[in-house]
DNA sequence: CTGTTAGCGCATTCAC
DNA sequence: GTGAATGCGCTAACAG
């Protein structure tokens, strides 16, 4: 039926250890051997079954992409970074969705491990600051890497950028530009950027002497219509500011559409920031300055140091970028 | 070391055969003796491992969603809806980027099979028209349902609406408004959607006695960039259109980026019209006319066709529904 | 460097 | 209705 191990050992004319050896790259192979191993298996078109290795093997060679979040761009791109890894490695990645406040979220993901023998677990934000799950998965001694962790810097290994140092020079940049006035849009408050880069905002704030203001900072959920419903609290404000930094793109898209409503000009009457976690702003709105959070990378990295899969913990720091796009000069005279 | 169903037949007082029985929801399990597991299993947090399962029987409960696809919602939603019926139904979903213009295609989608042992695979456009594909997929004998294939309707089971209906049904909402010159922008190539969506837009036309003007058609591939330079030249055009239909909603949101620079309200002087493939234009620009299209639905639907498991091909046809957002009236008087 | 033996955890024949 | 044996395709722990 099924072509095996055993119709290559056959063709190459070695055992089966043999071909095992080379399938998982092994030393003590000659290389004369390896080839004969290799040219029939390629000739053969064989192909190990995953769930043999599973079963008989200590590992899966497959990684678990674990995510609680409804922003596609940004799903998109986490996906995208952990299958290149993947791919350059030969594992292969299960990507589950799941909800941190769900009763069953320790068992669902109890079941994903027992019944797939995943190697290893990558956990994005929301999923990286949930206290259960990080002890749940210490308990069952397996490996699993977090993008942005807010807290327990030491439970695991990890990847972020400085969220605080971003929305700092993000702020900065909007104050150098002329802005005083600038509004904030938070957060989902389960995500421990949202707190992180309320502090970079009020760092910036503080160092250039300006007052924080609580009426121009508005909550959010890090969706498109948080953002809309928050620039449109902010613009009809007696004093509306002049600028405003949305903690990320898709509420930045939010804020824009509603100055397209009001008719008011971007850039040129108000200056909109936004941190870029997905691809949307720079894919639709041009003339606005973000912060370019590597989204992709993250998951990259995250995999990488899964499948290099050293016990030891490690931070693993990326870069951020202050990106301005088209002029974001503070407005003529509208504001206060 | 695991917990194996050994551990639960032990714990129920059973065979482990009759544990598998119930695993596997067989009949001649007596209900009394059904119980008695099914308390064992939750007891004890039993989960069957999926490599062992897919090892010794016939299937692995795992169905493979494959997509050539740059549309982050788009694939968001496929994904959506294919994983809300495996999760119904205990299956697992792998999900797998590929290149239909890749010589390795055939051998890629080769070794996903023999190496996942999946149960059967979901091909959205535009894999669901690559003739040597499903020519493969024939001679192993591998399940597999199409969304929205182009051709071979026969070939196998498949999920589709009515494009041409639904461009042509669009196309006339924006003649009822008044519109006589409608600018189409085409899809991509690879698609059979797109020249599906241009028979409809022309039908159309033809039902209303309006001749078709070449230079008002212009090409595009199904992301923003191409709607923002097909939007481009028809705007720069002599004698611009009154209204412009996308063949899908990322390139009407192009049309849309291009007026706004353009200074041209939209919808007050013109109408921009897209196929909602995705959540884009639902989102951003409610005041879009759209044919919606329910792309999860599609998912959903052939994960089921699939897990029904009949080996009869049936042609499952869903609703489109065209939405008025906003007003579409013709311009008051920019154009011809 | 290479081969032999013994399972991994379950579904699948069959008996009873 | 239920249970005991056999093996899925591969890796592990040993020999040589």
């Amino acid at each position: 039926m099924r072509l095996t191990i055993r119709d290559v050992s056959e063709a190459a004319g070695v055992s089966i250890k043999t071909v095992s050896r080379v399938l998982n790259k092994e030393r003590y192979v000659r290389d004369e051997t390896r080839l004969k191993v290799e040219s029939a298996i390629e000739a053969l078109g064989f192909r190990p079954s995953a769930a043999a290795r599973a079963l008989a093997g200590k590992r899966s060679f497959q990684i678990a992409l674990l995510y609680d979040n409804e922003n596609a761009y940004y799903v998109f791109d986490l996906l995208a970074g952990a299958r290149k890894c993947c791919l350059e490695n030969g594992f292969r990645l299960i990507f589950q969705p799941c909800d941190i406040h769900s009763p069953r979220l320790i068992d669902d993901i109890r079941a994903l491990i027992d019944e797939t023998h995943v190697d290893g677990i990558i956990l994005p934000p929301p999923l990286a600051d949930v206290a259960a799950l990080i002890e749940e998965l210490h308990r069952r001694d397996v490996a699993f890497v977090r993008i942005s962790p807010g807290t327990e810097p030491e439970a695991s290994s990890s990847v972020h950028i400085d969220d605080c140092a971003a929305a700092e020079a993000m702020t900065t940049a909007l104050i150098a530009l002329g802005h005083r006035r600038i509004g904030l849009v938070l957060g989902h408050p389960d995500h421990a950027s949202t707190s992180d880069r309320l502090d970079g905002y009020r760092r910036a704030l503080a160092a250039h002497g300006i007052a924080e203001d609580p009426a121009i900072i508005q909550p959010g959920r890090y969706d498109f219509e948080s953002g809309r419903a928050a620039g449109a609290a902010l613009l009809d404000l007696p004093e509306p500011p002049s600028a405003i930094f949305a903690s990320n793109d898709e509420m930045a898209a939010g804020v824009l559409a509603v100055a397209h409503e009001r008719d008011i000009a971007v850039p040129e009457q108000l200056s909109i920031a936004g941190f870029d976690d997905t691809t949307l702003c720079r894919l639709v709105w041009p003339p606005l300055t973000t912060v370019h959070q590597p989204t992709q990378q993250f998951a990259y990295v995250a995999t990488a140091l899964l499948i290099d899969g050293q016990a030891e913990i490690r931070r693993r720091k990326l870069d951020f970028t202050v990106i301005e796009r088209g002029s974001t000069a503070p407005p003529g005279g509208s504001a206060a």
